[in-house]
DNA sequence: CGATCAGTTGAAGGCTATCAAAGACTGTGG
DNA sequence: CCACAGTCTTTGATAGCCTTCAACTGATCG
């Protein structure tokens, strides 16, 4: 919370608002931030890296949804996760031969390189340690966020997987800035949702009108409200990751 | 395949078969293998961490199969992936103050401590760049699985996702010499086969059957044999990973 | 204003879960 | 060596969650 008030108007304000809400900055390692500047743009269903194909290069999003998203033969499609307003792209990865999934736009976004923070990264300057603190801390709360979707798809009904998901994404948004504890931005169709919790778009259609009638969850026009957050948290059995300031952040040796 | 054959009465076998089989390890990554010493043991059904409990330390898995998992209050279990033997525990982490998930033992399982590895993981020491290289793949590796893992859960059938898992299990061992193209042990009960593909032991156990019935796969007496690999493989649309030499493994800096 | 896309609704059916109980297998102790 | 308990596997019957198919509405847009 040191050095991030004082200048607010910086274009990477969600990335910002999200690394600092993981670690501590020091004002280099936010003016680092601060200074990025290539900023790049792209429609929606636009296609960022194909399956086989090499790591995409280190970026932040400003603005805009994505998701990894792998295919059957039959068309059949999962998504894997979701990318978000304030996450990054290749930044942390290791360095890597195999991709993993394709990645697609869901949103007209926007991104800003971040190529000097990558470099930070693979440095051992101890100026930005705190900075490579935080996206580790982000690297690790993605897999815990990747864990939670395989509960989802393996043990939870219908009901269950939208109440969680969109507990998931209420805090993930939240942590750049973006929505409050009880409405939020949603981008997403019906078939999104579908692919994303491995239902059909017919039953998230109908599970979505439950929600509403339940006086639970609202979703309309691009927005999330939910009515009754804590009732959704026992019937998900959502479990906010803990990012504990108190424990440790240090290498074993 | 340089220096590891010359010597391979050595007790991390597995662990040293998989990592030289996703890079070519220097005489002194091999020796620094091999000469891990620190043995430990455990039965079957242990926990070894708990869900918000700090990263376990490093180790390698010299035997026997573990799994991670989470639960639902109700008693519904997950199981996210498999750690199978060769494989690695808490080396090449970020370090995380959140642990996302328990571990469970399966079977009696031996271990050998990793400190070394994780030191030389820490360190930029040129002499075990290859090292890194191999640790960093098997966590791509590990990445792609789970992602995999997530595919199965939410876009395939029962029949599908039990093919898919097989020849996953099926690879996996293989990379570090256990099991063939066709058999491979898989010493878990229908019950864990359940939790891992989210389905109930009965559904488990007629998919199993129908397999066997199509002369497809025989699983018998904690071992699995793969009639028509091939026929599998297209059912399933399995794709193993490419662990390909030729791509560079190197950082973009 | 036709076209396209997202959302909605109804009916029918299939895949998979649940319940219940009977066989197989394993290890133990007498 | 056998009885026995416990776990794992198998089988049948029933039910239910969710999918598929089909059609209709409403909104957006050139």
């Amino acid at each position: 919370m040191s050095a991030i008030r004082e200048r607010t108007a910086c274009r990477a304000v969600t990335a910002l608002n999200r690394l600092s809400s993981l670690a501590d900055l020091s004002e280099a390692s936010v003016r680092l931030i601060q200074d990025l500047s290539d900023l790049s743009s792209i429609p929606a269903g636009v296609e960022l890296g194909s399956e086989r194909e090499a790591a995409l290069r280190p970026r932040f999003v400003l603005g805009g949804w994505a998701a990894r998203v792998r295919w059957l033969p039959d068309g059949r499609r999962q998504i894997l996760n979701f990318i978000l307003p304030g996450e990054s792209i290749g930044v942390c990865e290791r360095p890597s031969p195999l991709s993993l999934a394709t990645m697609v736009s869901l949103t007209p976004m926007q991104f800003i390189d971040a190529v000097p923070v990558q470099r930070a990264l693979n440095s051992t300057d101890p100026t930005f340690a705190d900075l490579r603190d935080a996206i580790h801390m982000a690297a690790s709360l993605d897999e815990a966020f990747l864990l939670s979707q395989v509960l989802r798809l393996g043990r939870q009904t219908a009901y269950e997987r939208l109440c969680h998901l969109l507990l998931e994404l209420r805090d993930r948004l939240s942590m750049c800035g973006l929505g409050e504890e009880t409405h939020f931005p949603l981008p997403l169709t019906q078939e999104t949702l579908a692919d994303a919790t491995g239902l059909s778009i017919v039953h998230i259609n109908r599970v979505l009108q439950q929600l509403r009638r339940e006086g639970l969850v609202a979703v309309h026009g691009g927005r999330a409200r939910l009515l009754q957050p804590e009732l959704l948290r026992t019937i998900a059995d959502y479990r906010k990751p803990l990012v504990s300031a108190e424990a440790p952040l240090r290498p074993l040796f």
